[in-house]
DNA sequence: CTATAATGAGGACATATGTCCTTTCCTTTG
DNA sequence: CAAAGGAAAGGACATATGTCCTCATTATAG
């Protein structure tokens, strides 16, 4: 990671971003510039954390991993997001592995200054619990739709999530395989799964296999299959 | 619902649980002590909610229910917890229908006046972050233990987690029939396969079925299942 | 350019889980 | 007490998913 007191770029990303006002005067000057490379590793599960991070520039990946080893991608996220709010709301050790997808920009907070002078500021409070009431609630649908529905229907979900997400190396409704073990984290399944499950939608006219990648050919179709449910 | 504006209880109830300053002068005012009976719905999923409820006595079901029908329980919920809260937050309608389990009682404000007067309230902000934060940690904890554990590790937890609960009609590690529906219903699997899972179980000695129940014969054995893994 | 390594796809089999139906046992009612 | 009805448990079979291994294809070193 590198930092930087770069107060112009600060101001600059929080205006792009729309939350000038989010940072009032006293925490404005405790805020710090926070680049990763891509692959670098944000916070990882387990560890204390002293930061709380908002996500302005670039994507990461959350994923956890259990005792066993066996590793669960929770999300992928774009500006604008917090990462760290739960361990500084709750006090607590990391909860999830975050890693840079790409070159990712952060500016960081430490928790010391937020809880001096950002745990009486309603303004601040109110978009903290913004995003984490809608984090819970994506969960929530994640939770349900992961246990409710076959690995078919996910992946019809998750493929038209992506079929629209440009920054995931999408083209046209062209999925590249690169990802596509990520894909089969994501949606919870074993990489063997998905194979199977993307023969299946092939053989139903849905979707086509590329050399290295999928081809979204009935979107109606991936749609009806996937309950209306988009993955997130 | 039976709704009263008795003042004298609210207070009783409020300081019962530790949040007599929750709610300031304003709100106080607008504060109704609700009363739902066994079974009754305190909101059902899809329908718009005027309230945001303080559950201070009695025993909550929250569910959801897929398009196709197909049900799951979410949790079960005892006080002190808010009901309403991220439909409050995000204005949006009710996400999970919640159900009386006993009978309960409840602390009910009408969104209108909570953001009228509490949305500039950081210790109100704050105690909603706090709670809010934590379902989402549970929640997050419950997806990753659901996708990455087979149902006889959930039952392991579920059973554990059970055991330790006397409101839930439970004693000295017996647990009634009674709610082996629900029961399967939670860990997001059938009736059926929790009872092949039950036998496997007892045939590893690790559980016993009794006329109409279950009984935790080995509790380490069972820690050790669930992988230290507590539901909830 | 060729041999070898790496990666992705798919086969074979085992396991986990769901659905439907039957059997058993208990409860309720006449 | 006997008959009817209902809840609980379990059997049989189908489907979903996981694991391990093999095969093909592509990338890479020499």
């Amino acid at each position: 990671m590198e930092t930087a007191k770069d107060s112009a770029r600060i101001t600059a990303y929080l205006r792009s971003n729309g939350i000038e006002s989010l940072f009032n005067t006293s925490l404005q000057a405790h805020l710090t510039l926070c680049m990763f490379e891509q692959g670098e590793k944000i916070c990882v599960q387990g560890e204390p954390l002293a930061y709380l991070y908002v996500l302005v520039e670039g994507k990461v990946k959350v994923y956890t991993t259990s005792p066993e080893g066996k590793t669960l991608i929770l999300s992928f996220k774009n500006p604008l997001e917090l990462i760290g709010d739960i361990e500084y709301v709750r006090g607590t050790e990391t909860v999830n592995t975050v890693e840079a997808v790409s070159q990712v920009t952060m500016i960081g907070v430490r928790h010391g200054w937020l809880k001096k002078y950002g745990s009486d500021d309603p303004a601040f409070l109110n978009f903290l619990l913004k995003i984490i009431t809608n984090k819970f609630y994506i969960k929530s649908n994640t939770l349900r739709f992961n246990l409710l529905y076959p690995v078919e229907v996910r992946l019809a979900s998750y493929l038209l999530s992506v079929s629209f997400d440009a920054s995931d190396g999408l083209l046209n409704g062209r999925h590249s395989t690169a990802s596509l073990k990520d894909a089969a984290n994501l949606i919870g399944t074993s990489y063997r799964h998905l194979n199977r499950v993307i023969q299946q939608l092939c053989a139903e006219g849905l979707i086509e296999r590329y050399s290295g990648g999928i081809l979204v050919k009935d979107h109606e179709g991936l749609k009806k299959l996937a309950n209306d449910n988009i993955y997130e």
